[in-house]
DNA sequence: CAATCCATGCGCGAAACTGCGTAGCTGATT
DNA sequence: AATCAGCTACGCAGTTTCGCGCATGGATTG
């Protein structure tokens, strides 16, 4: 295990806020900020080498997300790919809970800055801002981004786990988990009772759980559901 | 039955809109764009007065919630108390979901605007605005308040259920969502298996389930948890 | 062909559920 | 004081369900 984790749970890396502008004295003065306040930073001129960057590290696969909590400092007009849209690029692919965005525009309008937090935006801060205002919010999205790390990757275990069962054990179990007994389970599915209580067993095994109660409280939480 | 219900579930009664500005021209003409889409709506000239329709009609019972669909369009700047100021004072009672608020301004900040989004309104839109865009968004807050009350009402018919239920009883019933067995659930509250048996079949009987598992998933939906 | 998955039967012991009966305690009603 | 109702608690007996081991066979796949 890395470096000491917090409470116990294990560490996903140190945390980094990327900075999205196309003047570099906006990048530098924030990169000078954060770095005040020991957190890592990483700047880029347009949206498109953010995007080129995001696509290497995340080694292409659609649903990958970073591993360590991060957070991204966007301003909202730059030549190029503008803010908005590479916004919404990430909104498309789910991945603002782990890369929580803090909008920066000097001239924002009440329209925009409306239906970019409605979207999921994390802020919409017009500059100028308070330095400690805009720190706090960045530790703020940075502790979201990890609570979304965390449930993500229980719910990819969770998955994982999930995807080992064979088809019919599935069938199984979603007729477990809503309560039936054996017997009605076998009567759906047209075999014998012994057959079900051997796939129940097998489910039960492998989802490491003792009993069927356990198993309902497993997938009812949160991660069990959407993709 | 009051009226046609649209797909089985009972009527909530009709939707209602409710608007909050200190200028008689405009809530005349909301109303009258109102009246033109078939929706009711019912005027207020300052934030006082809709909070003592409120008070009035919820029978000062506090969580108690509008029983029809409704939303509020909302005037930021008023003379008295400000919209900021009665949307503030929902949001503590709680009523943001079943009473979605659209704030209407004719000078919006961003920063005003952000902070009222993040803060739950369910938009924020600037005058002049397109009668056929802000109608549109009425009806969604009217659906979403119906989906909020529909499973506010579900909360509460569950939680009636679970008073109904003796201290052992429910001592019994949290010890078997978790899946404990009734041997073990006897061990932990230190009375005897028959007594266990006992109590977890009046808690199946007067929560209507007929397996643990039923008991788990009714207790684990969103509407078994907080208050 | 071997491995895996699915299906089945039989049987044993444990656990769970049900019905019937008992009993002490509290609090309200009479 | 007597009574009734509700909650809690327990035992016995009987039935059902569950969990598990052991053994068998067909279908699919590598």
């Amino acid at each position: 295990m890395s470096p000491h984790s917090p409470h116990g749970a294990p560490s996903l890396g140190l945390p980094i806020v990327y900075l999205v502008d196309d003047e570099d004295v906006v990048r530098d003065a924030l990169a000078w900020l954060l770095r005040s306040r020991r957190l890592l930073s990483e700047g880029f001129a347009s949206a498109e080498a953010f995007e080129a960057m995001l696509g290497a590290s995340a080694a292409h696969a659609r649903g990958d997300w970073p591993s360590a909590p991060s957070c991204l400092l966007l301003d909202v007009r730059m030549p190029g790919i503008s803010g908005l849209v590479l916004f919404e690029r990430l909104v498309e692919r789910g991945l603002l809970a782990a890369l929580p965005v803090i909008f920066l525009t000097g001239h924002g309008d009440v329209p925009t800055a409306v239906a970019a937090v409605k979207r999921g935006a994390f802020d919409f801060v017009e500059k100028p801002f308070s330095d400690n205002a805009l720190v706090d919010r960045i530790e703020l999205a940075l502790k979201r981004s990890e609570a979304a790390i965390r449930q993500r990757l229980q719910h990819l275990a969770l998955q994982q786990r999930l995807a080992e069962l064979t088809e019919r054990e599935r069938d199984v179990m979603r007729l477990v988990v809503e309560g039936r007994p054996n017997k009605l389970i076998a009567d759906d599915l047209q075999i014998s009772v012994r057959t079900v209580e051997v796939h129940r067993s097998r489910v039960f095994e492998k989802m490491d759980v003792k009993s069927a109660v356990e198993l309902a409280n497993l997938l009812r939480e949160p991660a069990g559901l959407a993709p």
